[in-house]
DNA sequence: AAAATAAGTTAGGTTTACCTAAGTTTAAAA
DNA sequence: TTTTAAACTTAGGTAAACCTAACTTATTTT
């Protein structure tokens, strides 16, 4: 039953997430402007993820994560943290493109690389 | 003209690049049974990696890298290798884990902050 | 060399993730 | 309240990456 996202639909997701952390709720266009790309795509990923009970959306509305969808973007978030701060803090890269590096290896990066990762950082930070 | 790579383009590469280097060249089997994947996908890849000059390819022959193809190959090979070491040597990770991981990073992470692991590697390890 | 097997290809289909153009709904201005 | 503009959706299309089933070519075996 419960199907592992692909890295974009855990994308739309962290996306609602901080949107809705901001401004309470997520709206399309919003959410077009923060990944970069058109509203019917976004439109069409919320229809998908409604059907996964990971955000709340009806057309025309503004969108919410739902109790599921936030718990899953908060762990992407984690991943997307601890990866953030290794390649910020620890290796020193410039903010923007550790954002960007964080954002796309988040999605592929296993447990157990993520977790060794994440205790080295805060060793080395000490 | 030269048009980006997809991560999946950049790993058929890598797999034929791998399978010449022990064989003198590859067949569409053997990538089929490395990647775990179906032939006539490969079939499909090879004719998409001939229209763009990476391989020699004509159908039911063996196969083998183009100059670019090789040269595209070794690049993703050396960022490859950078991340299997930082994982495995540095972090301690399984070579099986490592290597997985190393294999979907690779496609993703930026020039920057590769060579900045690079470095902190080389010198994690005297 | 004929038959059997393995390797490779073709045809046609699916899903994901985009897009543009055109239409609809909602919200804001006049 | 009518008009205009912004936000959103629908329809229809494309490209990447896969698949299965059926066919073809090449290689072995007998």
């Amino acid at each position: 039953m419960k199907k592992k996202l692909t890295p974009n639909m855990e994308n739309y997701l962290e996306t609602v997430f901080v949107l809705q952390r901001e401004h309470g709720h997520a709206h399309v266009r919003d959410i077009a402007k923060t990944i970069r790309i058109k509203m019917p795509s976004v439109t069409e990923a919320l229809r998908k993820l409604k059907k996964s009970n990971l955000v709340n959306y009806d057309r025309y509305n503004s969108i919410t994560l739902t109790q599921r969808g936030k718990s899953i973007s908060q762990k992407v978030m984690k991943r997307h943290k601890i990866l953030f701060k290794f390649l910020h803090e620890v290796l020193g890269i410039d903010k923007n493109i550790a954002e960007e590096d964080a954002c796309k290896i988040e999605h592929v990066i296993s447990y157990k690389s993520l977790r060794r990762l994440n205790k080295f950082v805060e060793s080395s930070l000490i």
